[in-house]
DNA sequence: CAAGAATTATGAACCC
DNA sequence: GGGTTCATAATTCTTG
């Protein structure tokens, strides 16, 4: 009984190919494929939900009458150092009073 | 006495307000203003982490031997409904035969 | 002889479909397929050349001492209507002095 | 007469830049700083109208019944060397195959 | 040559 | 619902 099992020995490996995620698949190694694969898309799920919080937040923040672009454009702010920050408002500045703006 | 109160009363509430995160400063919530960008930088952190995240699983992939363009590829494909992607697939052969490609 | 026409017209005009570029393959209309496509990729190159163009004046500019993103920061401004870049960095100013920065 | 000359210099000097688009304005090249402004928006302005026409041909397309994405993907194609679309449908394929796609 | 920034294109969201 | 603006994603180019 056992030994009929060895004639399709061949046959069978395919197949648990088919079946088995830990096999290679034209010397693609599947199971670390589908894990790379799986993993991005689960991180890629958890960006989009936090995206859709932030914009209900500003939803929010509209409906309580504040200004959406200018309070985004404070977060900008917030992420440089005040030193640059003052350093490219005075060249703006300069440039601005060069052209009479 | 409590008359002193009553005429200083517009300078002890400027003197408050510059205290008290909960109150008005040019007819905007501070509080609140507060709360709206905080929670949203808290968020960007977290979004921008995960972004590390997935960085760093592609790093991971292309030193296994994986080709990291082909796998954005693939992510992209498997947001695709299959009947979408037969379609798409079908539109440019038809295009590229026309053409000679 | 005239048979040997008949017999092999399918043929022939498949021949004539490859040579010429006014028919039709598969539905499509060839030399407008051409057309569309040929227009479109001369109008962007001639996009890319005047960045090309663009780029090398920042380059320029930037020898001559200018700094390149205020400039780029000056060129977005005198997009603007001025009542605009006066509302919005006033509204900034409010929000800034509310947040203390 | 020529006395006059050196008492109001400084005055002088402050009138003629106000007045002469030559001078400098707080150590800035003011001619210069416009020139560059002038030539990079007069070349946006250029690309801007090939953006148009770009998009002109595309809706035109699209009236006439080709699928606008289908064609801005075989654009893309043709930028690229034959082997190099070869190379990236294989991998894609042997990716596919490998996750049962 | 790799990493980072900057630009461009595509897709989504908002307003009309 | 369509058009336009805005955000994100990808590609490209520069720099270390």
């Amino acid at each position: 009984m056992d030994m009929a099992f060895d004639m399709n020995e061949a046959v069978a490996s395919r197949a648990r190919q088919a079946a088995d995620p830990d096999s290679n698949v034209g010397g693609i190694a599947v199971d670390r494929l589908r894990s790379v694969i799986e993993r991005v898309e689960r991180l890629e799920e958890e960006r989009k939900a936090l995206a859709g919080d932030i914009k209900d937040i500003f939803a929010e923040a509209k409906s309580a009458g504040f200004d959406v672009p200018t309070l985004k454009n404070i977060i900008r702010l917030r992420k440089k150092e005040p030193s640059e920050i003052e350093e490219q408002e005075t060249l703006l500045d300069i440039y601005r009073r060069a052209l009479g703006m």
